[in-house]
DNA sequence: GCATATGTGTTGGCTGCCAATACATACACT
DNA sequence: AGTGTATGTATTGGCAGCCAACACATATGC
């Protein structure tokens, strides 16, 4: 997977991760990584900042932790984040049949082979 | 369609939308436009350079034609070029497959509901 | 002591698409 | 003759946004 492939869609597998429940920083890196088949491996460079952009314009919230003596900042969605979730998800396949049709013009249905 | 939104598959879509025939830069917009239903409008600050640049890594070769009295510079896929759309689609399938099993987690075939 | 895993965070830079702009020809209409 | 619209190629500057590199801290194993 070529490096900057998540450009522009990065906000819905944030959402969509966090969609079960709150994940800290970490955790969202490994579950993006492990629903992905191990292919979208993101760094704290890339989540962090996004994070508290989101933080930010109220889709997601956060709050401190302490596993044992480690702190840990838990995000989880908003209702406002859920909502979005749902829009990031229509865009995502718009975008793709968009592309797709480009790519892989469908044979028309119905003409013969 | 927000802005920004090819990025990252635009030498696919050109490749793409060659691959039945040469075409000239004007009309490999309204190529780009039809099949994606009206949705995907490429502008002149998009395709020139990435046609130009496709040309000179060697997937597309060009040719000046005169219509009438106008003139075209006409764009087709080079051998090389045709090796590098399958490999385009074959990424474009990985990336909507990476990026659509965490936007979109299927429960996994066999589990009881 | 040192490496590794876990954990949060910032900064600079680069890639690459897009808006704006410029220019030319052909044709229809007034 | 002038104006508008469609067709056609091309360049430039800007900037959004992801990433590499870096910095720092705690816990555990060897």
């Amino acid at each position: 997977m070529k490096t900057d492939a998540v450009r522009g869609h990065l906000d819905g597998l944030l959402l969509a991760v966090l969609e079960p429940g709150p994940l800290h920083g970490y955790a969202i890196i490994a579950a993006v990584q492990n629903r992905s088949g191990g292919v979208l491996e993101l760094r704290t460079g890339t989540i962090y900042p996004a994070l508290n952009r989101l933080e930010r314009v109220g889709l997601l919230s956060s709050s401190w932790e302490s596993a044992g003596e480690r702190r840990r900042r838990c995000y989880e969605l908003t209702e406002e984040g859920r909502r979005t979730l749902a829009g990031e998800r229509t865009a995502w396949d718009e975008f793709t049949t968009a592309i797709g049709s480009v790519l892989n013009p469908s044979t028309p249905p119905g003409l013969p082979t």
